[in-house]
This record gives C-alpha cells, sequence and structure tokens, in this order.
DNA sequence: AAGGCTGCCTGCTTGC
DNA sequence: TGCAAGCAGGCAGCCT
C-alpha cells in the first residue's frame, strides 16, 4: 500500500514524462475515482455539490456531472513538474494555448472566493491520491490496458511524444481532482486546498523536528496513532509505522507523554531511516497493489522486520513476532524487544 | 477539543 | 462446489 516511499517512486516516476507536456484529452471510466473532484458550481465556481464525499456512495447523476467537467477542465491544460506532500501528490497546470477557444467551454474561474489578489489568477493543479491500491501508469498510446484503469489522460510530451497517463485502482480509495493551489500554513509554498491540513513528512527539509517531538509528547494515545496521524508527521501507514516502532524498541500502544525526549527523538530518527531505505529499494510491494509508473513491484517486502511477519521470528531476538488488531488494522510487533510499561 | 467510530471499495482468503 | 463472511487499510466527516 502506497506510503511516503511509494508515492515518491511514482512522482519522480512520473516527472521525466509530464513535465511540460499537454492534455490532449480525458476519459473518466469510473466517476468514483473522482471523489475528491469538486466541480465548477452554476456561479462558474469551485463549488461542492454536497455529494459523494469521502464515505458516502456517489449518486449516479452527480458522477455523470463530475467526470464531465473533469474532462472537460482537464483537456488542454499543460502539466508542471510532479510534486507530493504526505501521501497525495499533485502536478501544477497551466492552461494551454487556445485552450479557451474549445467550443461550449466555461471559463476556468480565475479568482478564489474571498480575500484574495481578484487580478491574480487561480494556480490548479491535478492532485492525486493513491489510497490503498491506486497506480499512476505511464504506457506507450497503444499499449493494450492495464486492470482497474478509471481514468486516462493523453498527453503529448515535446520529446517523448503521446503516452497515456492511467490511473488505475482497484479498491477506489484514491482519487485524482482539479484542486486550487494555495499558501500553506507555514507560507513556504503552495499546497493543494485539500492537502492544506497534511503535515511535512520527515524527509522534508523544512520538517519541524521540534514541533513533532514536543506534539507527540504531548498526547496520551498510543504513539502508533499518532504516527499515523497525517496533521503531525506525514507519509508514515501502517508498515511504517510498525517498521519504525521495531527499529526504535517502542510499543505501538505506549501513550506519548510515556515516551522521553531522546526515545521520541530514536523514534524519529528510525522513520526516517526505514523511509530512506524503502526509497531506495523502490517501496514496498506485497502483491500487484503497489507498483511503480511502469508496474514494476518494488523490493522493500524483503526487508520487512515487524510487519507481516507474525509468527516469524524476531530479527532481534527471535521471539516469534506477534499481531494485534488495533483500529481495524493489524499491528505487528516483537513482544519481548518492545514492551508495554 | 480530543478521541472514537463509520463508510467508502474490491478481491482474495477462510469457513460452513 | 458455492456462497457468505472476514479481512486488508487511508481518509474525512460525524458523533460523543
Amino acid at each position: 500500500m502506497p506510503e511516503l516511499p511509494e508515492v515518491e517512486v511514482v512522482r519522480a516516476g512520473l516527472a521525466p514524462a509530464v513535465t511540460g507536456a499537454t492534455v490532449i484529452s480525458a476519459e473518466v471510466r469510473d466517476p468514483r475515482a473522482l471523489k475528491r473532484h469538486l466541480p465548477l458550481g452554476a456561479d462558474g465556481l469551485p463549488g461542492d455539490d454536497g455529494l459523494g464525499g469521502h464515505g458516502v456512495r456517489l449518486p449516479f447523476e452527480a458522477g455523470v456531472a463530475r467526470a464531465a467537467d473533469f474532462e472537460r477542465r482537464v483537456t488542454g491544460l499543460v502539466l508542471d513538474a510532479p510534486r507530493r506532500r504526505g501521501k497525495f501528490m499533485w502536478i501544477p497546470v497551466e492552461r494551454g494555448a487556445g485552450d479557451e477557444s474549445q467550443p461550449g467551454s466555461v471559463p476556468i474561474p480565475l479568482v478564489e472566493r474571498g480575500a484574495r489578489d481578484e487580478s491574480k489568477p487561480d494556480q490548479l493543479a491535478l492532485l492525486a491520491h493513491l489510497g490503498m491500491s491506486g497506480q499512476m501508469l505511464l504506457r506507450a498510446h497503444d499499449a493494450p490496458d492495464d486492470r482497474h484503469v478509471r481514468i486516462r489522460l493523453w498527453i503529448e510530451h515535446p520529446a517523448h511524444g503521446e503516452l497515456r497517463l492511467d490511473f488505475a485502482d482497484q479498491r477506489l480509495f484514491g482519487s485524482l481532482a482539479l484542486d486550487r493551489l494555495l499558501p500553506a500554513p507555514d507560507g513556504i509554498d503552495l499546497i493543494p486546498g485539500q492537502a492544506l491540513h497534511i503535515a511535512r513528512d520527515p524527509l522534508d527539509p523544512a520538517f519541524d523536528d521540534a514541533g513533532f517531538l514536543l506534539a507527540l509528547r504531548r498526547r496520551g494515545v498510543g504513539v502508533k496513532k499518532l504516527l499515523l496521524d497525517q496533521t503531525l508527521v506525514s507519509g508514515v501507514g501502517n508498515i511504517y509505522a510498525d517498521e519504525a516502532l521495531w527499529r526504535a524498541r517502542i510499543h505501538p500502544e505506549t501513550p506519548g507523554t510515556a515516551i522521553g525526549p531522546r526515545k521520541a527523538r530514536e523514534l524519529l530518527s528510525a522513520l526516517r531511516d526505514v523511509f530512506t531505505q524503502a526509497l531506495a529499494e523502490g517501496g514496498t510491494s506485497f502483491d500487484a497493489q503497489y507498483v511503480n509508473v511502469n508496474g514494476q513491484a518494488g523490493y522493500f517486502a524483503h526487508s520487512l522486520n515487524a510487519y507481516g511477519r507474525q509468527g516469524a521470528p524476531c530479527p532481534r531476538c527471535g521471539r516469534p513476532i506477534v499481531r494485534e488488531s488495533f483500529m481495524n488494522r493489524g499491528s505487528h510487533f516483537c513482544p519481548k524487544c518492545q514492551q508495554l510499561r
């Protein structure tokens, strides 16, 4: 399942092929992959149709409207270099020449609602979240179909020619969207509105170590839960949370308040190590769920010490790794090395 | 306010 | 063999 290393591998893989490319046409095969896409309202401003958000089934008519809106507004856009925050990835876009001449096109809104500089056009981005099983696949324009392709973009790159950018997603927890870029809370850069609440990741040079350690040690809930909280630190999912906790020898249910400053720093360092190593090995693939933009698996699954290894010996002490149900998911840890005190 | 719970979804695995 | 239930889990919105 895509966490920081996997999303970063995909982002880096997309960069050379999409940067500078123009979207020739778009084809939404399943509007459920547009969960995060908010179509333009009757006033011509991006609004909320009040339908089909997270955890809500998208009504048929709303799906048709969203698909049409997305296809129309994405066509003609010129793609910039892909970026990432946590598990969110986006491609800033610009309107291509001649876009306005499209028959029947409604102008893309140029201003943000409220107190913004109304003379300055809004910057938009093609936002992607891979969810559990999302994939961004770069294919030759005439390549055979992959399974579960939900949205297809035909793009034309000045150097690489015509390509297909296919968003495939078996379980539909992921989605694409056209979103607006807004100043991040710390003012350092522009990020999509839907990712404004996402913290920086531990590999981000601007990550606030002190702030994170303070927040971690102030909260009474279990430390694994805190690691999974994307507003504290981003990019961590179930796999890397278990792996970082194993490396730092911390029981997943240890309250944040029970972690000393040294142990907390050790955990952050473990998180960075596991992310860095996984990134170098191309991410974690168990089955066909996670692949890079060429459909290839990563190798980090072979380097896992705790996740998915219940019953197998702990690489440190030899005691069998246990798996406990926690927050509707599995928690894997060594009962000897990671004791709850 | 912080924390807990729910639903979104498909395909594979397990159980009867 | 066939069907049903269970499981995998990120995220946002709701509730307490």
